[in-house]
DNA sequence: CTAAGTGCAAATCATTTGCAACCAG
DNA sequence: CTGGTTGCAAATGATTTGCACTTAG
């Protein structure tokens, strides 16, 4: 192993720290170079996809059109909230039962899911009412 | 109102024809210059997103990272083929119940939800297998 | 007339890639 | 040395916008 990947190390660390669930790169490029290792652009891009071959960290995409990556762990959904934009973990609402259901059903088979709820997170939704929401 | 959208009835045309579920703004715009209409690409891409402002249709992104187009009609999730790449609908298998113990659960509020599942479409099931699809 | 619809070219946005410079083992 | 890592610049791919032109009402 040549040179040590100090933007990897770096972004792993970041994702630890739990500040956010779920980071775009551009945010993950933001808290490197606003905590200290800086580092490229690309090199943030780079370091993500690999990490996201490894296994270490998966990446998905919103409806927002923009990439996160967030770090494996347990099976959950995510709730993108709409006042905040905010990605927070949620459990999985889907049953295996369901799933072996709807393929017993329909004739297809399914690998995984990806759900995303849209609505507000829990702090959000102190602040606003859900029908401001809906605008 | 002055001069006929065309286009955009075109499209809607295309789109009842149930030839697809979920069409991207490649695939419109290339089946109406195939089929005759023509146009533009960009005039394709103006009429999609105005019809999905008025609620003739709804867009949404994959994780391919391209927008598709569908008619809006009853409440279905998607199943996306790994193996031929195509939207197929399936019903939702989401109960309100689930959604209402989730809220309840975690405090945050839900208006909508996008579920994806990942796997094999029945045609694709068929010539492939399981195994094959999770590769 | 007049405003929505259209075409063409150019701009944007988020990513992705090419390539030369770097450096721990 | 060597091959993974990095930075900078330039290329992509999909989408979006600016603007002048067209045409049904």
């Amino acid at each position: 192993m040549p040179r040590k990947a100090r933007i990897s190390d770096a972004l792993v660390g970041l994702m630890k720290g739990g500040e956010r669930h779920a980071w775009t790169l551009d945010e993950l490029h933001a808290e490197l170079v606003r905590r200290g290792p800086a580092g490229d652009f690309s090199s943030v891009f780079r370091a993500a996809e690999k990490l996201a071959g490894d296994g270490t960290i998966r990446k998905i995409l919103f409806e927002d059109g923009r990439a996160r990556f967030e770090l494996v762990g347990a099976h959950h959904d995510h709730l993108h909230c709409v006042r905040c934009a905010r990605i927070v973990p949620v459990p999985c609402v889907i049953g295996q039962r369901d799933i072996l259901a709807l393929e017993r059903k329909t004739g297809v088979a399914i690998t995984e899911h990806h759900l995303v709820l849209n609505g507000l997170c829990r702090e959000c939704r102190v602040l606003g009412t859900a029908a401001e929401a809906r605008r």
